[in-house]
DNA sequence: TCCTCCTACGTCAACGTTGACGTAACCAGC
DNA sequence: GCTGGTTACGTCAACGTTGACGTAGGAGGA
């Protein structure tokens, strides 16, 4: 609009009387400067509008800081991203530090192509939700030294911290109240197999089969359900086998939701079992309530945060692998009997 | 951790035997050098893992560019701000452009500083969602020139664009909706009332009992409800009086859940009817399926990318203020009729 | 008194990049 | 052969800021 020019120190240096290097130790708080020469840099200052310009700043600074750290996540308008987008900028407001997010939608080149866009801008440090399969990217820009932490996935390389919940505990804790209520035939439906959680959420409904002494049907078992419409034609296709399972461990929310679906539609949701992993909004609002494995997301955030600004801290000791615990949250439907 | 700098152009140009400026020229497609510098340039840039510094770039360069814009808004872990969110990202990607994300929670103060750091980083625009009440720090981001565009918010001052839905419009035609299935007690729950939008949404009940030859009942009107808590205790008091309200006009998502949760308590949710302003996931898997006015929350955020970015490109024209319709989705609760 | 130390400034160059401008080499045309 | 234009480079300074270092003046001690 206007043709302004955005004011810099020279034009406060110069209506203060003094040099730009004055102001710059007033703007920054550093000694060397009087009392009376710190006001007339102030007013100055504040009459012109000036505020100063980090990426200048930052250009120059020995520690060449951005105060912004990179946060890739696959969707963001998921609620357990956005949750945890959340919980991470709320940890780093409290270090002055702002976030620059995207959605790498699990696409390695969409990942690969924001990566470059967060290096290009000197980001501190990266969160990342990885995406499935190879992380050679990653892997090169953590060798470049980039402060990174991975949520929700271990690394596939070594030398990077990663906050994870309790997937396969609670999954086998989850299967193991199942067959506690008596179920024998507890079937599986998961995402897509390349995620890190689909493989833990399954060994532990593996080890939970193992632990109470039931046989793997294999039939029951349906991987790879990628979106709402995948779950729901798996969940229909599992109610027609004989026997029909009589409870299902679905391994992720979006699944959870389908398979829902698909019992309602049958009028089975009072006789099929169902335990999901992840909660969702309104999961005690349906009937009957819906029995999930908690995760403590904000919790999630904020020690991956907390991971990222101790290394841009110069933290240099063995990296972390550190696991919030799930828990499970009885609602009615995981509490149902078999028939 | 390793003590690497990143090269610079200057290592790339050494090692290519050229300028710098070449270098320069080569990464940004410019004209001005032959094949064969290119390819040696390339072959370095690549050999040394060089990339480009935009911070640096965009110092000098002319039109001081970051590809960088702002995001505010209240709450990104709301379904709603984050599906916003994403919008906005998705559009943005399209220009190349990243987008600093935060969350002003309602606080004036917060929202202030916010901005200031978006400012200090020097975003090339802003879109904002803007806090209740007084509006001066924006006003004087808006002064100084930044491009900035209001969501779900209309400007209460000058020269700036916005996008909303249509809360008015929306409102009404579901008031008349529970007015034609005979309903005449429809009770009002709206949100803070320092919001543009639940003033809206009221202005549209009242025409909606106006258009309906209705009464207003002031003691079927509450508002300032934040959060499900206050408003479960609204709809408790509400349900309490005499005559009772046979429908109710929640304005706000989370008002609508907590509506929910009493009538469900109290086993009014087949009898009461019940339509409320903003769409939420399991809305249609309840019982009854609750009948919601449906913003086009991706539309909201790709228009008002959009007129960022017009803006950024120096677009001039009048402020524009877009109006993205809502629509009515029926789904039962909405189409319960007065027993 | 002189020397030392400290405080409150200032000067200069540099961070990594690009705009403005210079220049050498080459080609076309007369 | 000379002029004029084009191409492919290079040089230099500047973007806004800060680190390194310099200096004038005053305080303090022997």
């Amino acid at each position: 609009m206007d043709e302004r020019r955005e004011p810099t120190m020279r034009d406060v240096a110069a209506l203060a009387r003094v040099s730009t290097k004055t102001v710059s130790r007033v703007i920054n708080g550093l000694p060397g400067a009087g009392p009376e020469v710190v006001e007339r840099v102030r007013a100055a200052a504040r009459s012109l509008g000036y505020r100063p310009n980090l990426t200048a700043s930052s250009l120059r600074r020995s520690d060449k800081r951005s105060a912004t750290i990179g946060v890739l996540f696959e969707d963001l308008s998921n609620p357990f991203d956005s949750a945890l987008l959340r919980a991470v900028e709320d940890r780093a407001r409290q270090n002055g530090v702002l976030v620059l997010a995207g959605s790498s939608e699990d696409e390695p080149l969409l990942q690969r192509e924001l990566l470059e866009s967060l290096a290009t801008r000197r980001v501190d440090g990266m969160v990342v939700m990885a995406v499935g399969g190879h992380q050679d990217a990653l892997q090169q820009e953590r060798e470049r030294g980039t402060p990174m932490v991975l949520v929700d996935r271990p690394p596939t390389f070594g030398g990077t911290d990663s906050v994870t919940t309790t997937n396969r505990d609670s999954s086998r804790e989850a299967v193991l109240q199942l067959a506690d209520f008596g179920h024998r035939d507890i079937a599986f439906l998961g995402d897509r197999r390349t995620l890190w959680t689909s493989q833990e959420r399954y060994t532990g409904y593996l080890e939970g089969l193992a632990h109470a002494g039931l046989k793997l049907r294999e039939d029951l078992v349906r991987t790879d359900l990628k979106g709402p419409d995948a779950a729901e034609r798996a969940t229909a296709e599992l109610l027609d086998r004989d026997p029909r399972p009589t409870a299902l461990f679905t391994a992720q929310n979006l699944v959870t939701v389908g398979a829902m679906r698909v019992l309602r539609a049958r009028d089975l949701h009072h006789r099929v079992a169902l335990i999901g992993f992840d909660d969702f909004p309104l999961a005690d609002m349906l009937q009957p309530g819906v029995t999930v494995v908690r995760q403590d997301v904000p919790a999630l955030g904020r020690k991956a945060a907390e991971l990222v600004f101790a290394r841009i801290e110069g933290d240099t000791s063995p990296p972390v692998h550190a696991v919030v615990p799930a828990s499970l949250v009885r609602r009615g439907s995981g509490e149902i009997r078999p028939h």
